[in-house]
DNA sequence: GTGAAAGCGCTAACAC
DNA sequence: GTGTTAGCGCTTTCAC
């Protein structure tokens, strides 16, 4: 038998249409009595609205998309971080009846805009999550925009703009990191950067200086070096690090796939981690834990974000009278594991060298 | 200005609204000229078919459901092979210009079917990629028959089957490791078995059994343990073996995840990887080479999977003649990488563990 | 409180 | 080759 439309579960309640579409919207102005007599019948043929006829009558679907920069352009990125993201959004999405739909890009393609814009109108998209770095770059907040898309950006890392947003305080928490290190003892402590075009990562490294001088520590421009958030670019740049004349005694790294990285050049090389160097990343992935040692690292609340990035949307979407879907921020916080220790006494540092 | 609807389209252009739904649609029977004109109409007033009102129409929507188990399920699985698979059906999806629905499904809850149900039904699901191990649970299936949607299932590991499905020869291929470990000298060889619920992860248990005969090498229970393909039951079965009295030299774990958690441990343990212990798994995600040393392992073609199975839905929706959607497999390779070696020469392993 | 009628933007079936 | 006419299953006026 086909599926029941709403005029069967009309027909079979003896009510018109726009009483049942009344009770599946939870509108009011419905008699008690009726809108269960409704409801039986909906249960009864198992009726399930379908989304297109309300999405084409409604001009809007219950969609909500999220786009966020394409981990296959980078060399071993994990991933991990996105999984979050989708668990979050997800979970949001399904609280408030709506679909999620993903949307990988790669930014440096040219014709992502166009192939966003697409996407928006066609499908109507009621809602956008934009997670960083993507929502730091102007012609895809700009492609969206245009659309007329209610859309929240995930760490876009700029404070003065007063678009929507959720964020995290990476620049607080990282200062708070960095004057661990310093607490432990560590007077070198090197910082690999992420990708430049990531401004919430970039925070990230003004937390670092402002922990540094907030130790007291000279900031050196010679144990800084630039990443771009793959698992390889931590490699590398852990190496150049590892090789300099007077070594820093603790890494931190942007994220936790670089700072994965760094560990496993750490290893190779036969230095003791946290014996002789300590290494920090950031978000907390599952490789996070993974890796041997265990990193010290700190809990971005990414699926946390994204669901209060989400629920938000939906909260709009469905024209709630309080939804400013205004900007807000959720700390991260500090987890402390085993790649992290009391700086290597000097003296037998310095033998150890030799 | 509002978005230009087909009927603008059709005005611009001088012609009805089903020629311009016509040449929207690639269908034959136009002039080439009118279709020019039209073409030109649609990219004046970047004209954008909308979703909604297509799908209604049709009575089916150009969405492809991915549906596979929770993640957040267990303890610690890095779900790189998720991106993979997403990644996979999203390349097809584009190419055939239709949507990817992730569904994520916790197949322990009671309601999980009727979930999955409501999905397909409202949003009329052209198509369902069912990932391993939902792909052998009966009550999913027969949801997802019920409805009469097309899917395919990935490695639902039940030989038998004539439903569509994309496989890989787990069996074949972990034969071909183990014989590889054998050859590397290894007489001790065990096996981490993963969730009992995975038919195709228990064709890789087949698969070792089949290479230890192949190898003369018998097979002892002594040396099968059972995990769950999270990362920490690698580590608990990795323990639980590496105390064994006679300890295997080598490990062969049915996913990378287990097998990072016994590299984990054995690096723990101080035990020198491969020097003294042999540890490969299965699958091949970023972790694989994340962990020091990187493993040894076999290359599942996860994302090529899902590709697969997301074209053959999207022909078959899209009505084309010869798309049976049948079974096909495509062949996982072996990865050496540097967590495998020879096998410990006995008399200094006497030695040692004295 | 409830219902009738008019779309939403497209495709499908058939006529020309 | 091309156009006409009905819907698809729902939400929205607006009337009662």
């Amino acid at each position: 038998m086909p599926r029941a439309t709403i005029f069967d579960v009309a027909e079979r309640a003896g009510v018109s249409i726009k009483t049942v579409s009344r009770v599946v919207n939870r509108e009011p102005n419905v008699r008690e009595s009726t809108k269960e007599r409704v409801q039986q019948a909906i249960a009864d043929l198992s009726y399930k609205p379908d989304h297109s006829a309300r999405n084409l009558a409604r001009h809007r679907a219950h969609l909500i998309g999220l786009v966020y920069d394409d981990p296959d352009a980078y060399d071993m990125i994990s991933g991990g971080y996105i999984l979050d993201l989708q668990q979050g959004a997800l979970k949001a999405c399904s609280e408030s009846h709506a679909q999620l739909l993903i949307h990988p890009c790669n930014f440096r393609e040219p014709d992502v805009a166009e192939r966003l814009t697409a996407l928006i109108e066609q499908t109507r998209l009621s809602g956008i999550i934009l997670a960083a770095p993507l929502s730091n770059m102007p012609n895809i907040v700009r492609a969206i925009e245009d659309t007329g898309t209610p859309f929240v950006s995930l760490s876009p890392g700029n404070g003065g703009s007063k678009k929507p947003s959720v964020t995290t305080n990476d620049r607080e928490v990282c200062a708070e990191m960095t004057r661990y290190l310093a607490e432990l003892g560590h007077q070198r402590i090197a910082f690999i950067t992420g990708d430049p075009e990531h401004k919430a990562v970039g925070n990230r490294f003004l937390g670092y200086k402002d922990g540094l001088s907030q130790s007291n520590l000279d900031f050196s421009k010679a144990l800084v070096v630039a990443g771009d958030n793959s698992f390889g670019s931590g490699e590398t740049c852990g190496a150049q690090l590892l090789e300099l004349e007077s070594r820093p005694t603790a890494i931190f790294a942007a994220n936790d796939d670089m700072a994965a990285g760094v560990l496993r050049v750490a290893n190779r090389l036969g230095i003791d981690v946290p014996g002789k160097l300590s290494i920090v990343g950031f978000d907390d992935i599952p490789l996070a834990r993974q890796v041997e040692p265990p990193l010290t690292t700190i809990r971005q609340p990414l699926g946390q974000m994204a669901e209060r990035a989400a629920r938000k949307l939906a909260a709009a979407s469905s024209g709630e009278a309080n939804s400013d879907l205004g900007s807000e921020c959720i700390p991260a916080a500090i987890k402390i594991r085993e790649s992290t220790g009391p700086a290597p006494d000097k003296l037998s540092q310095r033998t150890k060298r030799m």
